[in-house]
DNA sequence: AAGACGAAAGTGGTTGA
DNA sequence: TCAACAACTTTCGTCTT
């Protein structure tokens, strides 16, 4: 766990307990209140470079300071091509001792093309795994050095072919974000990275088949800090309803449910029962379900929840 | 007037033959 | 490839605060 403490006189003191003091965790790009937890800011901007150089080449060749590196110009009409014919640019046979040299030539010439090609897409990429993890405000350890990795290992085992960049890059992130258990939701990455949410979906389950990954459901509970934060909850709250899926889990109530249609209506709960009652419309705008999910998950959990003191 | 509730019909995705 | 299916949404009418 990536988390420091901090403090600083010109901080605004915490709503709830006027100190001063602030964690800052990196892994869920939020900073929180040392004292009593509340969370206090979920949009941590790193400033600092999302790369790091070895040398010097790569301090060049990864610096995006000054003229940008274009992705979008093609080579078009600027490649060498070398015919396959073995004539020259008169239309006379080549001599046989040159034909070598000309198979040699050829070959080098479209290795190097490849390669460049390979590595341009990979840079484009890695780039855009930087803009829409930036916009989604995701911490760059271990998410998006995740993400990274997981489109790395796409790429050598071919897994791009015949599948837009863009969709592998929000898929890729999508996967990094399941895997270090800070999820963001499939509408939340299709909205930044202008990708349909069933391509994404699509494009995840295929890369942790051909990836081998494995992934635990979504716990409802890791939804929890992120949605009451924006909606203005206390810590109370947070903690009364992540007590309130734990007891239901025990029950076996989550399976198959969708968890943030589960964590909407235990914060709804949650607010109810401490008296900072948010309308069911609220809660359900900041979950991403609607309301009628709310009630139903609702409904279910106060009849399950009949034997045990909230 | 706004919010909560519930019924009914519709949607998109999974599963199993 | 198709039909059955569960979860979720949309829409709308009624009741409560």
């Amino acid at each position: 766990m990536q988390s420091n403490i901090f403090s600083n006189g010109d901080l605004e003191p915490c709503p709830l307990c006027n100190s001063t003091e602030r964690i800052v965790d990196n892994q869920r790009a939020e900073i929180s209140c040392a004292l009593c937890g509340l969370v206090l800011d979920e949009s941590l901007v790193d400033n600092g470079p999302e790369w790091r150089a070895f040398d010097h080449e790569q301090r060049d060749k990864r610096t995006r300071v000054g003229a940008p590196l274009t992705y979008t110009i093609s080579d078009k009409g600027l490649t060498t091509t070398i015919d396959w014919k073995n004539k020259d640019s008169n239309g006379r046979m080549i001599s046989e001792r040159n034909r070598a040299q000309m198979y040699r030539l050829r070959k080098w010439n479209k290795r190097l093309r490849v390669s460049r090609a390979g590595e341009r897409n990979l840079a484009h990429a890695l780039s855009e795994i930087d803009r829409v993890s930036s916009k989604l405000d995701l911490p760059r350890s271990p998410v998006r050095e995740d993400a990274s990795v997981i489109y790395r290992q796409a790429t050598k085992k071919q897994l791009i072919r015949g599948r837009s960049i863009e969709s592998m890059v929000a898929a890729s992130i999508y996967t990094a974000c399941r895997r270090c258990d800070i999820p963001r939701t499939l509408e939340e990455i299709s909205e930044m990275s202008q990708v349909p949410k069933k391509q994404i979906g699509k494009n995840y389950r295929f890369l942790a088949r051909e990836l081998n990954i494995k992934l635990k459901p979504t716990s409802p509970v890791d939804y929890i800090p992120r949605f009451a934060t924006r909606l203005g909850l206390s810590n109370k709250v947070q903690i009364k309803a992540i007590d309130i899926i734990n007891i239901s889990m025990k029950n076996g109530f989550n399976s198959g449910k969708g968890p943030t249609g589960v964590a909407a209506a235990a914060l709804y709960i949650a607010s109810m029962l401490l008296g900072e009652r948010k309308s069911q419309k609220v809660v359900a705008g900041v979950a991403g379900v609607t309301e009628v999910t709310i009630r139903n998950r609702y409904k279910e959990l106060s009849e399950l929840d009949l034997g045990t003191s909230l």
